[in-house]
DNA sequence: CTTACTGCTTAAAACGTTTGCGCGCACAAA
DNA sequence: TTTGTGCGCGCAAACGTTTTAAGCAGTAAG
């Protein structure tokens, strides 16, 4: 394969030179550049990266360490992430969590072997932080996204406490309910105990007092969701809840399968509402009430931040709040 | 950061010698191999995959170059190749291509340019082949995915006429419909003329003649097949249709998005099937009736496909066709 | 006592760039 | 004529690996 030596040659002019047409690094007479362009439209010269990236100190990519696998929006997080990259020229090195921290860590070093300028994370659950701990030892340039830490990282999450009081307000105020039950995500991540805070939240400005055999864990995915919504429909008629409220998008499938399965219509049987939106929601029954994630902008911040976070290393960190917007449709019992 | 150098000098060691220890390439003698190993923990050492890749010749990265922004689809495949990858050690180097050829054509350069060890690509429907002569040209490694090309190239893809033969005989055999409407995907794609072909077969299998009016583009998205679908409702009571087939995901929900704006009830008013699962169809109204690309085999298939190839540049070309399985719900009228 | 081999190790040349240093040249100022 | 001052360039040393050729003991065979 061509190299620079190959141009330069071609082109009778040195190596240096070649590279500075290239970089536009420092000024090269006009005929020079003349020829040197034609030297490499002639060759069909391609710079190597590889190269590149080890002579100077830029890779010009990223990683993404993401467990786009077990749920399914962080897929949207990554393509927004992805478009993200390419606004800047940057290219993505994605790879699997499976939110599962081993995997996670090994992500992580393998991105760093590969030197990427900077790794954005969403952050499984590790009660060690070792993914964490592996990243500020190493001085990684690092974003997470989604979950939150009080480690001192740059962050971008959403506002789940009052989204989610917000959720569930609008089943009690604008519907009457009083027994609302909540699947709540895996434990150990932000988002989850966020959004139980808010689930509590709401009731407690109701004056409704929490019922803990409302509360159950559906793990963030379908099968626990859809089992965890049985328990709630095998409670006792007085204590059975009217209104659900699922933790996110899988749950709220999980949770409208089991539904179904019970053959509970929704919402005259029972309410629905989740956190996060589906595109095809407002087009098949029952049409999801949701709290939606700007995940556009969730992916774009991050990016952002990455990017400043490698220009300066040194300075504060940041962590960004971004609304969700709640979409009513009539799963909650709107007409 | 600390070198291979580093290593070394802790370890008392020639520098190679750090070299075979790690790669395992030739014998050395356990008790270097302690002091060593020892010495890289100490001082905590990162190998550079940079360097690595620029000494030796694989880069121990494929690049993925798909439209996973304009379909969603994309986005299961694109996660299927990222595990195919993970299972063999490879890391993916993503990027979009938002199906437009000259973008196509960058990323893919892109790609080249970090030298990754081969591409995965979704062809756009590029009518010059820009991208996949700059493929052959460069001998560059790679797999078509999706959309097959007449070229000499690795591909897989799924079978569609049958497939979508089976899905309009379907709607004709188990319940009498003549009049189905065919919302095509964009043209130039291998995809949507194969699918064209099913569902003209189709129709000649059952001795119906095949009326232009009924069938329209797509284009594959949601705004136009959206409006496709209008131009079918609106056609003179005996033309219009009373079944309608989506040739992917996206215009299934653009079909069912403009049947519902136009309060016409599925299946009673008019049935529908698409090509494409969701894994929400079986909890959601209308359950919709469809043909289920294996995604997960797809992107294994590709990653499988393209080692091979890597491994073996000059062995004939092989090109994979999977079946589809069709779902039968209730959106076709099925109980 | 050579010779050849074995088992380990070192030295050094790639791989394809970037970049600091410095050189020669032309042209203006002294 | 000198001296200075840019301007265009080339040279060569990194960057962190892999890999080939060769060195150097010690030992077995001739």
């Amino acid at each position: 394969m061509a190299t620079m030596e190959d141009v330069a040659r071609a082109a009778d002019v040195s190596l240096s030179t070649v590279s500075h047409v290239l970089n536009g690094t420092r000024k090269v007479s006009p005929k020079t550049v003349a020829a040197v362009n034609a030297a490499m439209q002639q060759i069909g010269y391609v710079p190597n990266m590889l190269a590149r990236a080890l002579a100077g100190s830029s890779s010009g990519t990223i990683g993404v360490a993401i467990s786009a696998f077990t749920n399914h929006y962080f897929s949207e997080t990554v393509r927004a992430i992805e478009a993200a990259c390419t606004r800047h020229g940057l290219m993505m090195l994605f790879s699997d969590t499976h939110d599962d921290p081993a995997q996670e860590l090994k992500v992580v070093q393998n991105l760093h072997q590969r030197r990427v300028d900077g790794i954005v994370l969403a952050p499984s659950g590790d009660p060690h932080n070792r993914t964490l701990d592996y990243l500020t030892s190493n001085k990684i340039a690092s974003v997470l996204v989604d979950r939150m830490s009080p480690q001192p990282f740059d962050q971008v999450g959403v506002e789940n406490t009052e989204a989610t009081a917000q959720l569930v307000s609008h089943l009690i105020a604008q519907h009457g309910h009083r027994r609302i039950g909540f699947i709540a995500g895996a434990p150990g991540l932000s988002t989850t105990e966020e959004r139980i805070d808010g689930y509590r939240l709401a009731l407690q400005r109701a004056g409704i007092v929490f019922d803990p055999e409302l509360l159950r864990s559906g793990d963030s995915n379908l099968e626990r969701s859809g089992a965890a919504t049985r328990e709630l429909l095998a409670l006792p008629l007085g204590q059975r809840p009217t209104a659900i409220v699922a933790g996110n998008n899988l749950m709220t499938i999980g949770t409208m399968h089991a539904l179904r399965d019970a053959h509970i219509a929704v919402p005259q049987d029972v309410a629905l509402a989740g956190f996060d939106d589906f595109d095809w929601a407002d087009y098949f029954s029952p049409r999801l009430t949701v709290m939606a994630q700007p995940l556009e902008e969730l992916g774009a911040m991050a990016v952002d931040l990455l990017i400043e976070r490698i220009a300066h290393p040194e300075r504060v960190q940041h962590v960004q709040r971004l609304s969700p917007t709640l979409r009513v449709r009539n799963s909650c019992g709107c007409p």
